[in-house]
DNA sequence: CAAACCCCGGCTTT
DNA sequence: AAAGCCGGGGTTTGTA
């Protein structure tokens, strides 16, 4: 069944992202369309026997059909085949079964697609068998054949007609649900059905929830009906719904959360708590755990949870974490679980989620459950046994990947303003909160250990993969990240070194050339920051400087040897000049020079530039840099 | 830090 | 029901 298939996938593949959600009905409605109507006898009698045990197991506080006389003996093959005999025969006779045979036909008709049927057509079909149908709806919709007549109704009918079979169909709602073939009816009616049709849908579901989550086939409905089909009030109601059964039929409109709930009184709390948590169990053990309603329980839980809750939630999800990381609400509580976890439950979350290493960094949420990773989990080196090995050779993707990039910018600059937000920041600041019992390290200290693990993978990815970082904004901005950082000085000076090298070995080159770095517009960003020796603060409007690493004047002394011979290359140093790109570079050398206005370097370059004054004065209006540059040399 | 830009969800249109 | 417009939020960029 489709519906399942996709179920399962969303469960096994944490990086499922928000395009799968949409694909979701065209699946659905292609299984339809496609599916094989030629063994048809043998279909019905599965939809008969699946019909029949759905009427015993799932609606139990209904009894349309009488017990079948065969119950005694149900044992027997032979009074099985009785037993079905009667079915089918009650069937044809009763009220729908003289409309079915003449709905069929219309539908086969109704159904093909190739050639497309004119409008006219269609409409005129679509009436008739409206026709047909009214009034006995109910009794068609579970039927495995019927039901998918009454898809294709809802699928071409007008709105007053949808909405009709809507209330119509108000009744079987949890029956269809329930069904394996019934389902796909409902998440038809509510994927075609007007606002109305679907608050109706969703308000008569209600109370229900918990059962429908327990109900192989329900629990998808459900999941369907809170992604794809309800708004975020309805969702938040029907949240409420596993708080208890007290929440589960009055509309309680007042918007209080659940931690302002349990506020007023510890036994509300403790009822909430565990109410949560059964639904929870039962739908993790169900296998369901990469459900999007099940994160949202999950992230009202946590906000409640205490004492030995924690530990017993911790076990029953440690091993599934993957499955959660990749919603927001599921990523909330991932985090939370970590921060929370002691050392042991800690290492088997992190197991968990070694196989899903890449995933988890590059994935929009992931990446924060991977931060959280960072500045909670004091064990360095486990951290680096689950994940240097896997990432090792996918560094540069992750580099450059705007989301798994920012757990290692936290690695080589902390929580530097300019990358996190302050909704960010927010969360982060309850992550520390969770965590502080649980990490002991203090979180600088800790964060360098992890960086010390990482820094020879760093340097090693920028040294050998230089002109594609430096081609990509995210991977250029880490270079400067990793370079400016000088918390380690044993073992970053050397490796640092080489990368500078490496960067001006890039830039080398006819600049005339389109694919030439300096063109990116982060390169030559790069280079003036270097060449200025720090970073540029905003607040304090100057340069930040970095002390006891080889940048600033070292850099520019070394850049201008390198690129222009200390000068003497007045046909490069004039190339530098004409590019608009790199003009910017020139500004940045000149500038530092005259503020080292005593060493040799810095007179032989300012010479070697002012003898290209006419150039530099002829550039157009676009080459910024070239006018900076001649306001530069006139002071 | 502000301006430009991009992405997405919701709403309107045909 | 699909396509297109609009506005909000977040991110990127610009050459201090």
């Amino acid at each position: 069944m489709a519906v399942k298939d996709r179920g399962t996938k969303r469960s096994s593949d944490s990086k499922i992202d928000k395009k799968s959600k949409k694909s979701k009905v065209e699946v659905q409605t292609e299984s339809e369309d496609e599916l094989d109507m030629s063994s048809e006898s043998e279909a019905e009698s599965n939809a008969q026997e699946a019909e029949e045990e759905d009427g015993l197991s799932a609606s139990e506080d209904e009894s349309e059909e009488p017990s079948t006389s065969a119950n005694g003996s149900g044992n027997s093959r032979e009074a099985h085949q009785n037993q079905k005999q009667v079915l089918k025969e009650r069937k044809t006779n009763r009220k729908a079964g003289i409309q079915v045979e003449q709905i069929k036909k219309l539908w086969e008709k109704l159904r093909v697609r190739n050639p497309p049927m004119p409008k006219e057509l269609r409409n005129k079909l679509v009436n008739e068998t409206w026709e047909l149908c009214q009034g006995v709806l109910g009794d068609l919709v579970l039927k495995h054949d019927a039901s998918r007549v009454v898809q294709t109704l809802v699928k071409y009918a007008n709105k007053e007609t949808r909405d009709a079979v809507c209330l119509e169909l108000k009744p079987f709602y949890y029956r269809l649900a329930t069904s394996a073939y019934g389902k796909y009816l409902l998440i038809k009616l509510l994927h075609y059905g007007s606002k109305e049709s679907r608050a109706l849908i969703i308000q008569e579901l209600h109370g229900k929830l918990r059962k429908l989550m327990r109900h192989r086939e329900g629990a998808y409905v459900v999941e369907d009906m809170f992604v794809l089909y309800s708004t975020s009030k309805q969702k938040q109601h029907m949240i409420k719904e596993f708080w208890g059964a007290q929440y589960a039929y009055f509309q309680n409109d007042t918007d209080e959360t659940v931690v302002e709930v349990c506020k007023e009184s510890p036994e509300k709390r403790r009822l909430i708590a565990s109410n949560l948590q059964g639904t929870i169990q039962a739908t993790v053990e169900k296998g369901s755990t990469g459900f999007q309603i099940l994160h949202a329980a999950m992230r009202e839980y946590i906000q409640i949870m205490e004492g030995q809750e924690i530990r017993e939630f911790i076990d029953l999800l440690a091993e599934q974490v993957a499955e959660l990381v990749h919603t927001p609400e599921g990523c909330e509580v991932a985090c939370a679980m970590i921060a929370w976890a002691n050392n042991k439950e800690k290492k088997v979350i992190l197991k968990s989620l070694k196989q899903h290493a890449e995933a988890l960094a590059t994935n929009e949420h992931g990446q924060l459950v991977l931060q959280t990773i960072f500045m909670t989990v004091d064990d360095y080196q486990l951290v680096w046994k689950t994940f240097g090995s896997e990432f090792s050779d996918k560094m540069v993707k992750l580099l450059t990947n705007k989301f798994s990039r920012r757990p290692f910018i936290y690695l080589v600059s902390g929580l530097n303003k300019s990358y996190f937000n302050p909704l960010v920041m927010n969360e982060i600041d309850k992550i520390k909160e969770k965590s502080k019992d649980t990490s002991k390290r203090p979180e600088e200290e800790r964060r360098q250990l992890h960086l010390k693990s990482f820094i020879p993978l760093f340097y090693k990815t920028v040294i050998d993969n230089t002109y594609e970082l430096l081609g990509e904004n995210m991977g250029a901005q880490f270079i400067q990240e990793l370079i400016y950082n000088n918390e380690i000085p044993d073992l970053s000076k050397e490796l640092r070194t080489e990368a500078i090298d490496k960067i001006i070995d890039c830039v080398r080159g006819d600049l005339t050339k389109e694919d030439h770095v300096i063109h990116k517009p982060f390169t030559p960003r790069l280079l003036k920051a270097l060449i200025q020796g720090g970073k540029w603060n905003r607040e304090s409007k100057k340069i930040d400087e970095v002390e006891g690493i080889d940048v600033g004047f070292d850099f520019a002394s070394k850049f201008v040897e390198e690129l222009f011979d200390g000068g003497e290359d007045k046909d490069t140093v004039a190339a530098w000049i004409e590019d608009k790109d790199s003009s910017f570079v020139l500004v940045g050398l000149v500038d530092c020079f005259k503020a080292h206005p005593k060493e040799s370097i810095s007179k032989k370059f300012q010479q070697a530039v002012k003898k290209h004054n006419k150039l530099i004065k002829k550039q157009p209006e676009e080459n910024k840099g070239a006018k900076v540059l001649e306001n530069l040399m006139k002071a």
